[in-house]
DNA sequence: TTGCTCCTCACGTCACGTGAGGTGGC
DNA sequence: TTGCTCCTCACGTCACGTGAGGTGGC
């Protein structure tokens, strides 16, 4: 008959706390193999190593208890691995995030802060755009803007629309607010397509309406995005100028065009009263 | 005089919720210029921005609160660039450990798993060592490691001591179970050094114990050697032959020997039962 | 007056960690 | 019998998020 390991036995062979492994039992992603009826004794299979070595695996990686229970309870292995690589696209997304935000920062501490941007109020004419509107997580923003970009994009060349300005983006006060809301991609375009027969479904022409604006060009990457919208805010505020709707980023040099970051310009455009 | 904004129009001008502004009032992380006494209404001032700038971005990088507090808190600049560089480093560790550990997943993924190293079991005899003693945090090991073996291999070659085998190191089970024990790091030389005058405060010299072990040897970089104790730790429970003592490990091929991860090696020891 | 914004509790979340107080097994 | 290991509550931690229920300002 296979041993069976008491709970500390199966702590030291798994690396993982005996307080972890009475959790994991609690909530259901690991029961041991036995309990011992008069005692509330745990006793472990051997045969759980491998599955409290996954656990471990995926903890390290801040996998949520509720996808590591998707994992081990997958009922085959396409499903299974989807899982797994969904969270691992979304852990090296946020590795990416979190080298530029230290990039950024080692950047400030050694005193390369520029001068600030000058603020320029204009006056935006309405314009015509393909657009793909979505509700979108703060975190997920980006691969959800580059995919809505790319699409757009093709879709306006497959159309043999002609582009009159940079694609950017709507971003709603409750997807700042809340990390959680409406942002619209878009492309401008010199004319409605003929027909909306090759749209796909999530691509519609629309209007976008113009106004007064106050706008700054962020210099870099978008992990240092928010000094320019702090600068910007604040010249609003100071000139008592704040009007409503939603922010506007006009993408004027992106990672398409330029292998380098310090290249990148986005205007940031915050609608002001006239 | 300078304009207050509401805590929304804060909320809008730095991206940090409204509820997470709340919060920072309440633990005194960053209390606004001036609280209405009727209403309780929190005015910002616009200087405030930049401090809710730092802090946005440090908690984007999981700086706790409380070493932002120190950072903005600080009495001079050099105080407060070396709590951020401590940060940051802590932050580029955790991010090399968290790609490995992704790597490793990957490779387990594409089902790169090899047969299972054997296991052998030997009677290992006493040794001569120069060793550095220290209570360790598991997530600060590898660099603690790295440090004291370096020290102990210059210590020797500056004792004129002869090398008597692999650098390595002793875990304590507190160390595995707590995540936070003593470890002690080794240089096994062929004689003790002439006096002990030479040898700074943490390097002592002594004889680590012999006597029977099972070992296995983890072929790969550490970010999987989980898998190695597993196999190990249920070979000797599945023999009954479970001993005591701290867990060895024999670094036999370093970092310092090759560029090539899966060239690795390294000897666990589980000390058994005679 | 109508919304909108703001307020304060109080409680929930997530994955455990930290004791207190007590019992079982060799 | 003595330690050691194990058990179950109950509560704490961290940084907020989620309502409920109510009030202030334009």
């Amino acid at each position: 008959m296979a041993p069976l390991l008491t709970i500390g036995e199966f702590s030291r062979a798994t690396h993982l706390s005996v307080k972890a492994l009475r959790h994991y039992d609690e909530v259901g992603l690991l029961s041991p193999a036995d309990v011992d009826r008069a005692s509330g004794y745990r006793r472990y299979a051997l045969g759980q190593v491998p599955a409290a070595q996954v656990i471990r695996r995926f903890r390290d990686l801040d996998m949520p208890i509720d996808l590591i229970r998707e994992v081990l309870g997958a009922p085959d292995r396409e499903t299974r691995d989807r899982v797994i690589v969904d969270h691992l696209a979304r852990m090296e997304a946020k590795l990416d995030q979190t080298q530029a935000t230290v990039a950024s920062l080692r950047g400030l501490l050694e005193g390369r802060s520029s001068a600030p941007a000058p603020v320029e109020v204009r006056n935006d004419p309405a314009s015509l755009v393909l657009c793909i509107r979505g509700r979108v997580l703060w975190d997920e923003a980006e691969p959800w803007l580059d995919d809505a970009l790319r699409e757009l994009q093709g879709m306006a060349e497959a159309e043999g629309l002609e582009s009159t300005g940079p694609v950017g983006a709507l971003y709603s006060e409750e997807f700042f607010e809340a990390h959680d809301g409406e942002v619209v991609a878009f492309a401008p375009v010199a004319r409605m397509p003929a027909g909306a027969a090759g749209l796909t479904g999530r691509v519609v022409p629309t209007s976008l309406p113009g106004g007064p604006v106050a706008v700054m060009v962020h210099r870099g990457p978008f992990a240092s995005i928010d000094t320019t919208y702090a600068a910007l805010g604040a010249h609003v505020v100071e000139h008592g100028i704040g009007g409503i709707g939603p922010i506007r980023e006009n993408y004027l040099v992106t990672a398409d065009d330029t292998d380098d970051p310090s290249a990148l310009r986005t205007e940031v455009c915050w609608p002001v009263r006239g």
